[in-house]
DNA sequence: GGGCAAATACTG
DNA sequence: CAGTAT
DNA sequence: GCCC
């Protein structure tokens, strides 16, 4: 009984916390919610586009008092640029109708999912059949079925969350996310611990070689087809024998090294080289390592920095200036993206002599996005996707740059200005969740 | 059947 | 413009 | 592939 119910919670805040269409409880029982107090949000909506923020104060504000290199957490910065007068977060803060004892369990789990993120993730009662999952919605990846993975992916995070151990059939069907399909494999793994098809793709060798060409930098579904087709099989015949882009060249180099996970460690070093050499440029850059870095996560995929200063809009080649300076310590090898005249820059990079090349982007966002930039190049994807479903429910549209209200599906009207990730939160209602836990 | 996020930048 | 990446 |  206890168990149900705590199940039926997890599966509640999961769904939540995903985003994902069909959180219909979670929320659609929220949408509700706007829509009755649709009142209070329109006048915390023309509160926030008044004058009380704007991104010229917002530029006074965060470049007079703290531009200064932060890696572990800007927390400090984003509390320090909320006015506590001005905005009473608790007041804002969703809360559920009260009324219903149901949806004020959502709300008490949804709290509780937030402050131990972690538990959730370590124990994956259903291993023996995520592991299997895993290979087909890699599988489906390399050939280019983009939905295929995603609903793999969907599909593996529900029994990865799962409170309870999958037995049956029976068991799956309660999961949303798992269909007919997925039912079928399900089946098949419990009964003979595998699956014949991942058996069979495991052995071919246009998956195997699909896998194999789809992890090289630059290299998409369109063209790793046109490889295969080729009669391409190896990273040597790409090397030799085909016509690569620039892109795919630096790729295929560091083939190998791009795949090792970066070190904790070593991404806040590269982010130290990165900061002090930016600021010694230009004083008074903010500097923050976003994507997973500042989610906590002990090893990266890539390094992901973000830099903002008052004066962006006067220095449109800053961005170069300091990339120019990085390559010239050798820090940065390569070049994904060309240097002049960018404030996305894409690349490789050495932190020392002897190290693996990483991947590293670099990126320049005026102030006045800054809070939208922060917020999307922390991710994680999948919070990410979640946040900006709820954000078009609400009739509004996040992105990098802006969270704007939507009148129609093709008007767009004035962006509300955000100068803080918890302003993001508390302009769409949501409780705000620090980095950690959006690692979802 | 259509949606599954959304927007921008670069390459060739 | 298609393809790729973020 | 899943869901509406």
């Amino acid at each position: 009984m206890v168990l149900e119910y705590e199940v039926e919670e997890r599966e509640i805040v999961r769904r939540g916390s995903e985003g994902d269409t069909k959180e219909a409880f979670d929320f659609s029982s929220k949408v509700t919610f706007y829509k009755k107090n649709a009142k209070e949000t329109q006048s915390l909506l023309s509160q926030v586009s008044s004058s009380q923020i704007t991104p010229s104060q917002d530029c006074k504000e965060i470049v007079e008092s703290q531009c200064k290199y932060s890696l572990e957490s800007d927390s400090d910065s984003e509390n320090a640029s909320i006015s506590p007068g001005k905005y009473d977060i608790s007041s804002y803060s969703f809360q559920l109708d009260p009324g219903q004892s149901k949806k004020q369990n959502i709300k008490r789990t949804y709290f509780a999912c937030q402050k131990n993120p972690e538990q959730l993730k370590t124990s994956n009662l259903n291993e023996h059949i995520t592991s299997i999952l895993e290979v087909l919605e890699k599988n489906s990846h390399s050939q280019g079925e983009k939905w295929r993975a995603f609903a793999y992916g969907k599909a593996i995070r529900v029994l990865k969350n799962a409170k309870f151990k999958v037995n049956s059939v029976e068991d799956a069907k309660k999961l949303h996310g798992i269909g007919l399909k997925i039912q079928e494999k399900i089946q098949e793994i419990l009964e003979t611990g595998q699956l014949r098809r991942v058996q069979l793709e495991s052995s071919d060798e246009r998956t195997v070689t699909f896998n194999l060409f789809s992890q090289v930098f630059g290299a998409g579904p369109a063209t790793v087809t046109k490889w295969y087709s080729q009669g391409f099989r190896t990273l040597e015949d790409l090397k030799q024998k085909a016509k690569l882009t620039y892109q795919q060249e630096i790729g295929l180099a560091y083939y190998e090294e791009l795949q090792q996970k970066i070190p904790r460690e070593e991404v806040t070093q590269i982010g130290k080289i990165v900061s002090d050499t930016a600021i010694a440029i230009v004083p008074g850059l903010k500097v923050v390592v976003c994507g997973s870095y500042r989610r906590g996560r002990q090893e990266c995929g890539d390094v992901d920095i973000l830099m903002t200063h008052k004066k962006t809009n006067c220095l449109t080649d800053l961005l170069p200036r300091i990339i120019q300076e990085l390559e010239k310590v050798h820090f940065l090898t390569d070049h994904l993206t060309k240097i002049e005249n960018t404030d996305k820059y894409m690349g490789v990079c050495q932190r020392a002599p002897g190290m693996p090349h990483r991947r590293i982007d670099i990126k320049l966002f005026p102030r006045h996005e800054w809070a939208c930039a922060l917020l999307y190049f922390t991710g994680s994807g999948h919070f990410n996707r979640s946040i900006r479903l709820w954000a078009r429910k609400l009739s509004m549209s996040l992105s990098e740059h802006a969270l704007v209200r939507r009148y129609s599906e093709t008007e767009k009207g004035e962006p509300v200005p955000v100068k803080s990730e918890q302003e993001i939160f508390q302009v769409l209602g949501l409780k705000y969740q620090a980095p950690e836990q959006r690692d979802i």
